[in-house]
DNA sequence: GATGAATGAGAATTCATTCAT
DNA sequence: TATGAATGAATTCTCATTCAT
């Protein structure tokens, strides 16, 4: 967090209001509640980014009074960190779902690729402002490493499968790879979804998918010709 | 008497001193000044980044008054971005002085793999920092993109290059390919450098040459065998 | 965490709050608090002038923190404008419910001008404000000028009324006319109880009035005879 | 002055450029500068008011240095108050050079309003802004007060010697009908010529002059017919 | 539990005036 | 004398969080 700073430290939050956040809401009316804050919240920091989100603005998209959001959450932090884990175990499930090791062809990794993508793509906003976030919260980096890390470890696993069944190369370390192959993957997509840099999404991915192929060292892969 | 008075009212600041700001310093003392706050500024952000950072800060850095900051820029946007830009000057022009193309070699492209690393854990924290604020701000994006493009153009002329000689795979996309090398080039950097995610950096940058020599299909290209 | 953080990069007042300054408050605590910035506005204006007024000061005397002056006007200038608009609103009021018209007597016209003296009396120094301030706003300067087209359009149609019934000299253009008649009460007003210059309020109310009389063509009025 | 406050008040200033602040420039290029200061003041601050005028203004406009500024004068209300004096002393010339008494006509009474008229408007603005910072400084009111004394003494005795010569009603007090016709002058071209109200010029004099005569007064006075 | 309002620390920025060359 | 730059007090306004109904 930027600055906590300015919290009257040190003053007990009326016990009552404490622990109905701790406990949290219990009827139904609560967990509905909670969810349309939770979905305003992303609406609003897509929209509006961390920094330009009000609490104020939160609170209005759901149609609650702002004491209200507290009853739900500690604070803005807090609902954003709620945002970010729930699109982060999303995109780890996604990522988690591929199919289980099979020996590589072009497609498989091509869809793969492109099932990346598309998580991606569908988080894109929230990722950058994970990223951005958690230049100032440790928590924030903490999410933002474990989804690479998924990603990577599936990389990982995929390589390490191609080694044994004598498809990759295997002088390469699969973690290391990984965590190359991952990086490309991971930044291509933000400076395209992000940062707005124009890419074909067809030839991107059939370029990823070659680099990836051939960074892990499996020549026997047959590439289709593309374009030229 | 300095007073702030009834500002806002249809504000329309000092023509004398908006001058002095754009047309820059006007004798040796305040070129020094200048470059005495550009440097505060670029300590202060890298050790408290920022958000963190207060225009009193830099001032005090630079051992001047707050309204002396003022003399020089307009806001704490505009000297970062006048950090940035230098930093990002100066890694374009590192980058540039590549040496000129020649045959892939493995070590010459684990020497140049290297000289970008080198650049960049000099300026990691500033190039975090331009990621952070570039998402706020397209000046900063320009900024951010400006690098990138610097470091892939480069490699698109490597890759064409070798391409030339026959050595890199033709069907592949120089500039394509070139934006894929950089993004895990660059990803990684950042993910070591500024995440905290160890590494070791000898093993990443031979893992680094190998995935971009063979990504570009320089088959011919001899490794030399690693660890193990 | 209060923070002033990074704004001025694409500034957006929280919706919340501004709106709560547009719809004004809802509840009746809201209403009072209200009430009781704009009564304290009044008294410091009137006090210390507009530009040595300070949001402090106005939130001190109304016994409220400075933010919740926010919660109810915009700014400094936004409270003066409410401010001066009630005085005018009120004045504009009193002018209004003057006897309906009837043939001009000495006595009548006396006790019409004496009205206005104290009308003016009693809102002489926010009036000068509102001059003042109108040097620099639009927005003053209209509300200025409403409050004097009220006096003038009062004037005017006791001129034509007096002119109907054949007491006025019919060859005046009353709107002009009364323009001039208002000036000259207006502005001898200002003079007497906001720059200070002496003069008898007896004296002054008789002199006006049969400025007044003559200036219209009433002649047949009959003017007591006065000191000497 | 809005507040001197904030003057490092008891600091000394640098014995020698006190010096010559008050001895004034003697050389013919002294001269020259302080002229140029003074014209460069009048047109900025016609332009942009007292207070949204900064000192760097003037200065810029003078093409001289800021630091030049305060070797010719004291201030920023110094030099207004130099504009604003030479300004007012200008009016009170113009208004003491009206013809010698004489028995008066509609024609000349008409005249000598359309100078006033004249006089008004070359310097409508500076006026307005003698008129609004006088509101905060004692020395800026007293100007305004000499230009209106210099003005209504003018009036009263042209009331006076028409007295005398049998025109005007004799039962008026000269000074007071003066302090009345006055202001309604005054106020008028300041209503037209500063607030924007619209009139028509010839008719207004036309109708400022009946008033006046009518007024004080002066019945045997042909007053030729107008419009309808 | 819900609501509307209250709080107040905190940082940016301006510009008259002074000062060192 | 002229100049360019330095100074710093002073005020505004925001918004996360808390609180009284």
């Amino acid at each position: 967090m930027p600055k906590t700073k300015s919290n009257r430290m040190g003053v007990a939050v009326s016990a009552e209001q404490q622990e109905r956040r701790e406990t949290g809401p219990l009827t139904g009316r609560g967990h509905a509640r909670r969810a349309a804050l939770l979905d305003a919240a992303r609406r609003v920091f897509e929209e509006r980014g961390f920094l330009e989100t009000r609490v104020a603005d939160i609170a209005a998209e759901a149609k609650v009074a702002q004491g209200t959001f507290y009853t739900y959450f500690d604070s803005k932090d807090a609902i954003f960190q709620a945002v970010a884990a729930r699109v982060a175990g999303d995109m780890i499930v996604e990522l988690g779902s591929n199919r289980p090791l099979a020996a590589a062809t072009y497609e498989r990794t091509y869809a793969a690729t492109q099932r990346f993508v598309d998580s991606y793509r569908r988080n894109a906003k929230i990722l950058a402002l994970i990223e951005q976030v958690g230049t100032f919260t440790p928590e924030m980096k903490r999410i933002r490493l474990q989804v690479r890390e998924a990603h990577v470890d599936r990389l990982a696993q995929a390589i390490a499968h191609q080694q044994e069944i004598g498809l990759a190369d295997d002088s390469l370390d699969p973690a290391l790879t990984a965590e190359l192959v991952g990086s490309m993957v991971d930044q291509v997509c933000h400076v395209w979804l992000n940062l707005g840099h124009e890419f074909d999404e067809a030839e991107l991915v059939h370029a990823l998918t070659v680099l990836w192929l051939r960074g892990a060292g499996m020549k026997e892969i047959v590439v289709p010709p593309r374009s030229g």
